[in-house]
DNA sequence: CGCCGTTTTGAAGACAGTCAAGATGCGTGG
DNA sequence: CCACGCATCTTGACTGTCTTCAAAACGGCG
């Protein structure tokens, strides 16, 4: 994955607007225009990338690193909405609807993102309508994980949403071993409770319960083996 | 409302395209081409439009009556995802993903729909650009919509989710009058519960509750007199 | 190696879900 | 227009499970 990011200072990260799905299938030249209206930045761990109700207007791309999206509620509870990992973007109801940004956004590592203005990129979608048809089925993608969750969080058992969970981040960050399949968790506990909507210690317990099983096995509080995927997913009804 | 609804069957749907937001901003004579791609159909309260899983491969917008779109979970319990009114569309992901319907939609009363293939939306995309970003904020809106339901879902309390449900419904339907807003339901109790992923039972019993605070009177079982607004909305929190 | 923050575990309580029975409302047909 | 019957809604009692509060264990970082 590294090895495509761009350090050079000097490719006017063409290469960094070619890693990201809303700009695949323009060419050369047009990757260059498309790169020349990017700004880079890079955030720290734990630092705000964008606050909810802002208004920042410009389109931000994850270029490397994680990013989760979240709100509070009055009691101060905070509901994880998005997790955003490279090639993902946010910001893009401040350019077309005119909105405030619906939400935090926070970095969970060193990541690296990709701006661009609004003027920038409505000239670039006058430009190049593909782009928006890229963006309408990137959306599209988001409202079906959005619509997903829904379902589970009003219809399936808290055990269901947990090895939901687990089976989400094994398709994004599972490596297999001999064992099995290693998860580097994304999140604290706190943040998988608040990602799925239960309290933490909840999420302790069944975990628990599913290391007793002998279906997973935790490794220190940040990363989980998967020993038994199929008894996961059957987890799931 | 019904003024702007056009049976002359002479007009060739002009008025149909007209009245729908993602073509707000084209001429009479863009809208003219509009209406020559569109084909009609009128559904009966419980008739199906779209399957889950079918890959009906058109643009089905919405332009008068009712429509729930639901899923059903492997236990056999509906989640309703969404409750689409006049203007709304969907079947987007079929036309942009490439993917099957994610939900079924069922009419909840006469509805009358607008259709339009797949190729030749493309083409009107490809020809008026504008279309996107209009599509592209209306699904901006409704990200919007369900990122507040999963985060409702997430952290509120059922009292809360009940008062956010009927403040929307107020919204859409309501009327006022001498006592306060009268709302004609879309939905049955069982309806209802589902939108929000809560038994029937448990809705019964929190609008009684809301009734004897003097919150809120019922009316049979199809409406609802709001009498306290802003007591309902203290209720959110 | 030691401390601090996170996680786990325990026990108690609250609250929504379920099942079942009774009441109400709605649409039908007479 | 009224009356009937079915479907839906309400109410009650109980169960199960998640949440909360608190304390102990653990892990990770300096």
């Amino acid at each position: 994955m590294k090895t495509n990011s761009c350090d050079c200072g000097t490719c006017r990260h063409k290469l960094c607007a070619q890693r990201v799905p809303i700009f695949f299938g323009l060419n050369e030249e047009e990757l260059s225009h498309v790169a020349d209206l990017i700004q880079r930045r890079q955030y720290l761990k734990g630092e705000i990338i964008q606050l909810e109700g802002s208004d920042a207007d410009c389109l931000t791309i994850i270029n490397q690193g994680k990013v989760k999206a979240f709100r509070y509620t009055q009691e101060g509870k905070e509901q994880i909405l998005y997790l955003f990992s490279e090639g993902d973007f946010f910001g893009e109801s401040n350019l077309f609807g005119g909105r405030k940004a619906a939400y935090h956004a926070e970095a969970l590592e060193r990541t690296h993102i990709c701006m661009i203005a609004r003027n920038d990129f409505q000239e670039l979608v006058r430009r190049y309508p593909e782009i928006s048809v890229k963006i309408i089925g990137a959306l599209c993608t988001r409202l079906e994980r959005l619509e997903t969750t829904v379902q589970n969080m009003g219809t399936r058992s808290v055990e269901a949403r947990i090895s939901s969970v687990l089976l989400e981040f094994v398709e994004k960050y599972g490596v297999k071993n001999s064992k099995g399949i290693l998860i580097a968790l994304p999140f604290s506990r706190e943040g998988m409770a608040s990602y799925i909507g239960i309290a933490r210690e909840t999420i302790s317990r069944k975990l628990t319960l599913l290391q007793d099983a002998g279906i997973i096995e935790m490794i220190g509080n940040k990363k989980i083996l998967l020993l038994n995927e199929e008894a996961l997913r059957r987890e799931l009804d």
